[in-house]
DNA sequence: CTGAAAGCGCTAACAG
DNA sequence: CTGTTAGCGCTTTCAG
């Protein structure tokens, strides 16, 4: 690979005069500009990024840190991250941190190697101590998920609200019998929409009873489904669900519809986050629909600022209750 | 933060030997060692990629490149690209290619400039003039894509052989109008399952008609309904379908399901990938099972052999026909 | 076993 | 407008 100073050399300048014409060719005279740029050519010269990030001591890579690619939320988020990221001339590093300390510290480590220049975090468990650790030292912003840390910028729903709405709108269908399959309180997103679900049942003067509600360890189909399994189980019939994730939503509807329960006559099924394939259900899914690719965009837009050192205020983004067949 | 230069100061010792306790800890006497690994504790050092990478020239990170994240078919082989990488050392940078000349030029500039050691390929348009040119200069391995040029490798399943298995299964269950759902001939693999299709019809005797076959721009739900609605206004009714994603095939699905006809026994429909989906839906769907994590496994062991200066062969890996209800 | 010094490729004063 | 030079943080000879 040829470096800057074969480019001088070949063209008879000096380096800083091939640097100038990288970087602010305007003050280069036009005719060393052409002899330099033909000798690049001439050369298939391209600049050293880590000639140059040293130098600058700056590394235009983000982290992005998730629990795992295989959930199929976080899908639109990271494309709307990549795309972003590009235009503000960035490179995303994709990281999976399975919820395991080991694996963030590895990851968070980049931060302090220099090797990226902030970190857009979408890990629910992530242990807020070292977040807001690392927080102190180096631009990061929490996707779809967030904690007051004052050094911690968050861009997210209102989970508990959104929550607060399905359930009501279930209420308003006539149920009083209403399941919640949540997940492990671990999560904040579990304990919000478990607040919101129980907010609305209060409302509607219903008295909420423990075996309504179900705990995932995880969320995926087969946990979706086992939790279903349970559910009906139970002696008094429930005649609606909520699931506070789609991909128990779809499990919980799979087994239904092995069991042979109409959806929504027997059982009314709601789910949250509105992924695609909830309108290729059968019966389709009505779920909360987030705004998964805008929040991608929104926290690259919030991290590029913070990384230029500039102030950025916390992002709370309208949810929308997508009714469709299941209810 | 804390350099080198710092640490060394801090325990009263050269840069030299700090080095050496990061780098070759045996080399020095462990009194110096403590002496100096106590230093970096104290100044919470963390030594910095960007000095190391220009020194040895070298950057731990590869390329992954993809269509768009959006499509569900990657998600495991990039779960399994991330895990080995990291294994490695490496750390992987997302790229979408929206599979667009102009963004592959943007995303291949980066082994250009040194910030990628080598790249993994998984879009399936790209330009096979530039990508050869690439593999000339830089390690480049092709997942689930592949090219016969000498300097790239690949990782496949045979695309041909699964797609006339399928084919073969549906008219052993006695199917002789068997539809096509495919997407555009510039992918290799459109042209390849269509190729097995063709074959198995062949050797039952079955004569190919233009009409059942459907060409999608794109491969999504949407389109594979559409696709759907398209082959069901054809005068002569299919009695089976195949689509070349399972993408494609759960839009038929649904396509079907909102037309009542009933699958299997009106219409069988076997799809392509085994995506987690296609255990979901209703009925689920018979396709066939590449072995993406896997692949995303292997992609990375032979890039990074690639990366050492080693020679390494291409895998074709098995694909395995996983019958479900809806054949 | 340790230190001095060179240099990876680049940018940015500073001088001219 | 252009060249000289220092230095970003690190590793690695080469001496000692």
């Amino acid at each position: 690979m040829a470096t800057i100073q074969d480019v001088a050399k070949h063209a008879g300048v000096s380096v800083a005069t091939v640097s100038r014409v990288l970087n602010t060719p305007s003050a280069v005279a036009e005719f060393t500009r052409e002899k330099v740029e033909q000798a690049m050519q001439e050369l298939d010269y391209s600049p050293s990024l880590l000639g140059r990030n040293l130098r600058n001591s700056e590394s235009r890579m983000l982290l992005v840190l998730l629990p795992k690619v295989s959930n199929p939320f976080y899908l639109r988020i990271v494309e709307g991250i990549e795309e972003t990221a590009l235009d503000y001339g960035y490179n995303i590093l994709l990281c999976q941190t399975h919820t395991k300390l080991e694996r963030e510290k590895i990851y968070f480590n980049l931060l302090k190697n220099q090797l990226a220049a902030g970190a857009i975090t979408m890990d629910p468990t992530i242990s807020q101590e070292i977040l807001s650790d690392m927080a102190r030292q180096f631009p990061i912003v929490q996707c779809s998920e967030y904690d007051r840390d004052q050094n911690l910028s968050y861009v997210t729903i209102d989970s508990e609200l959104a929550a607060y709405h399905v359930t009501k709108f279930l209420l308003k269908q006539g149920h009083r019998r209403i399941g919640l399959i949540n997940v492990g309180k671990q999560f904040l997103y579990a304990r919000d929409r478990e607040k919101g679900y129980l907010r609305a049942l209060k409302e509607f003067g219903v008295e909420f009873e423990e075996d309504w509600c179900y705990y995932a360890d995880d969320v995926s189909f087969e946990l979706g489904q086992l939790a279903m399994r349970s559910l009906l189980n139970k002696k008094k019939a429930l005649t609606a669900v909520f699931a506070v994730s789609d991909l128990l939503a779809i499990g919980a509807l799979k087994e239904l519809n092995m069991q042979g329960i109409c959806v929504p006559n027997d059982m009314a099924v709601a789910g949250f986050d509105k992924i695609d394939f909830t309108n290729m259900t059968h019966p389709t899914l009505t779920t909360v629909a987030q705004p998964t690719y805008k929040m991608g965009c929104i926290s690259v837009d919030m991290l590029v600022k913070k990384i230029q050192g500039n102030k950025v205020e916390d992002v709370i983004l309208e949810h929308e209750l997508i009714i469709r067949e299941s209810t």
